[in-house]
RNA sequence: GGGAAUGUAGCUCAGUUGGUCUAGAGCGCCUGUCUGUCGAACAGGAGGUCGCGAGUUCGAAUCUCGUCAUUCUCGCCA
């Protein structure tokens, strides 16, 4: 029987003995005495075989491997004071080996001659970098490794946090919601599942459990949360996998600023137990207008300045059509200055074909505009810029923008999406050039008064920001096409890692956002019936959060993929390398579930 | 669906304008030496379908086209 892990091993322990599990991570034959480095989940201890001291377990020592896996039993010793290794936690101690079993020994390379040799796709011990190929379809191996196995414990430490808060602190219930649900209409492609015993109909797996925890509040549960598993059959990112995990939670009778500010209670929870960080509250507060005009995102990375300013009242008139012609045409025109831009970014990665004017350009900017001002404090642009600036018109720009001496002004101008995705995507990548982020800081800001609604082009008609069921604030229900939502967002570093709304319990409110977004009476029964019907039944005010906890511990973590966060995640082709699925399957199984296949599987 | 990067030994990479490349290095692996190492050291050794397939060429890791995989990204997605 274990009696203790390898990694809490001290000085206290030395004279008991002990008996161990774990690994190998590394092996050291000195000739005489053998020094094993023995790895558990806790951590690495120095285990010694010593010809003279313990003979009897010399020999099973010197056919020892790494990655084999070893039972010790031994006595805790003091290690020679010259000998310390102050980089271990238990390095003021090693395990004289009076038994050592082999329990598992790593099977011989198919390719070796002698038989002798075996084969690690990578090394565990290291630090090393492996291609994420190797990592994925090895995945168990790569757990292994310090850098997932912190990270998947760091994962589980902020779960626990969370339960401990939202448990034992605030009366929240945990309550499960199904994994076998209806499509949902609105937001991303389903991820269907056929039935067999109702043939031709099908299953989705949730996106979320929205529906269903605004039921349980219904219920009267009060105060629900749940760690739940969301898939969306969306393209993949590296903060997007096809399943993820929601830390998701409603509440009833509860304000947006009560619920708000037990968030901002549960985040710091979790900073404080996870990582024994104090984070100042209230959290920052920014207007969805306020960001998208200072920052041209709702979800500005605020741990750097380079605010963007809008100088379309200045530039309307002005002789340089493209600036004079957007704001005519509705759009707008931006400046993002940036300080000592003019010596840091050549006018060739500027002009078309640079790859400042391709980043630009990917978010649908037609050319990039810029301004420099020189030591002297004159300015260097295109002619057709400085031959129609006044003046007046350049001394209150370098006025509105800060700019001095040593800075670049870029400019975005078109219409308002457009610009701001641009400057936004610009602003990132400057600075992190410029070396603008500080990695240690974190940002924590509520983005709030988002617009109930945004104009979709493509379907020309109103669509829901949130979602259908997000109640705007009172004092604009009168109009609800310009209405403000009571719905909220949490920024953390640049990342929305949390959002939800209050929620419309009246149904004739509800009726009136589904006209508004041209959902007739009868679709939005077909939809949303079971709920509509539920809410005449005594429906508390309510409304709730749902967290992304995959790209809250990437952040913890200082990952940069939420794949580094999740032990078994997909590729970017949303394809397991470990298990190879999503896999064809036999016409037997298709036949049973009464499904044609179209298209054959890859072999 | 579009754009981009990468793919050479188990891992990480180098490989110049196509020509001693019969493809190298570090780590790992194998054999050996060594009684205080801890990124062990030292000596020796094995290990390659240059992702795959066509093409150009006297000659291709290198050039062209296609294809597959991994990653980043736009669209998409809250």
């Amino acid at each position: 029987m274990r009696t203790h892990y390898c990694g809490q091993l001290r000085a206290e322990h030395v004279g008991e003995t002990v008996t161990l599990f774990g690994w190998v991570n590394s092996y050291r034959d000195q000739g005489g005495v053998i020094f094993i480095d023995l790895r558990d989940r806790s951590g690495i201890c120095q285990i010694v075989s010593d010809l003279s001291r313990t003979p009897q377990s010399f020999p099973i020592a010197e056919s020892l491997k790494n990655e084999y896996v070893i039972k010790v039993v031994g006595k805790v010793s003091q290690r020679p004071a010259d000998s310390f290794n102050p980089r271990l936690p238990t390095g003021e101690v090693e395990i004289y080996a009076d038994e050592l079993e082999l329990l598992s020994a790593l099977a011989p390379d198919e390719k070796s001659k002698d038989g002798n040799d075996v084969l690690l796709p990578f090394q565990v011990s290291s630090a090393d970098p492996v291609k994420e190929e190797a990592r994925l379809k090895y995945r168990y191996l790569d757990l292994r490794r310090e850098r997932m196995s912190q990270n998947i414990k760091l994962r589980h430490q902020v779960v626990k946090s969370i339960r401990r808060f939202l448990e034992d602190q605030e009366g929240f219930i945990e309550v499960e919601t199904p994994m076998l649900t209806r499509s949902t209409p609105e937001g991303a492609r389903d991820f269907l599942v056929p039935s067999r015993v109702n043939p031709g109909e099908f299953f989705a797996l949730p996106q979320s459990p929205q529906l269903f925890k605004q039921l349980l509040m219904v219920s009267g549960f009060d105060r629900y949360y749940q760690v739940a598993r969301c898939f969306r059959d969306e393209d993949l990112r590296a903060d997007r996998q096809p399943e993820f995990t929601q830390l998701d939670m409603e509440m009833s009778f509860m304000s947006q600023e009560e619920i708000l500010e037990l968030n901002e209670g549960l985040v710091c929870h979790i900073l404080k137990q996870v990582k024994g960080i104090e984070v100042p509250r209230p959290f920052p507060r920014l207007t969805y207008a306020e960001a998208m005009d200072r920052y041209g995102s709702d979800k500005p990375d605020t741990r750097y300045g380079l605010e963007l300013v809008d100088v379309s009242d200045l530039m309307k008139d002005s002789g340089f059509k493209v600036f004079s012609g957007a704001v005519a045409s509705g759009g707008i025109v931006k400046v993002l200055p940036i300080p000592g831009g003019n010596d840091a970014f050549s006018n060739v990665r500027i002009k078309p074909g640079g790859d400042l004017f391709n980043e630009a350009a990917s978010m649908g900017a037609k050319g990039l505009a810029y301004i420099r001002v020189r030591d002297d404090g004159d300015i260097d642009t295109i002619g057709a810029i400085k031959d129609n600036l006044s003046e007046e018109q350049k001394q209150e720009l370098l006025k509105r923008t800060g700019a001095t001496a040593g800075h670049l002004l870029l400019f975005g101008a078109g219409d308002a999406p457009t610009v701001n995705k641009t400057l936004d995507r610009l602003r990132q990548v400057i600075a992190r050039e410029l070396n603008l982020i500080d990695p240690d800081k974190i940002n924590l800001l509520w983005i709030v008064e988002f617009p109930m609604f945004e104009w979709n082009a493509d379907e020309n008609r109103l669509e829901a920001l949130h979602h259908p069921f997000t109640k705007p604030f009172d004092e604009d229900a009168h109009d609800l096409k310009t209405a403000r939502a009571q719905a909220y967002d949490l920024v953390f570093n640049g990342f929305e890692v949390g959002g939800g709304s209050l929620r419309i319990y009246q149904s004739d409110l509800q009726q009136k956002v589904f006209e508004t977004i041209g959902l007739s009476t009868e679709e939005a029964h077909n939809k949303f019936g079971f709920l509509l019907e539920a809410f005449k039944y005594g429906t508390p005010p309510h409304g709730g959060i749902a967290y992304g906890l995959d790209r809250l511990v990437m952040l913890l973590a200082g990952e940069e993929s939420i794949r580094d966060v999740i032990a078994f995640p997909k590729t970017q082709q949303a394809r397991c390398l470990l298990t190879n699925a999503p896999s064809g399957v036999d016409t037997k199984q298709l036949k049973e579930l009464h499904i044609g296949v179209t298209q054959k599987p890859k072999a």
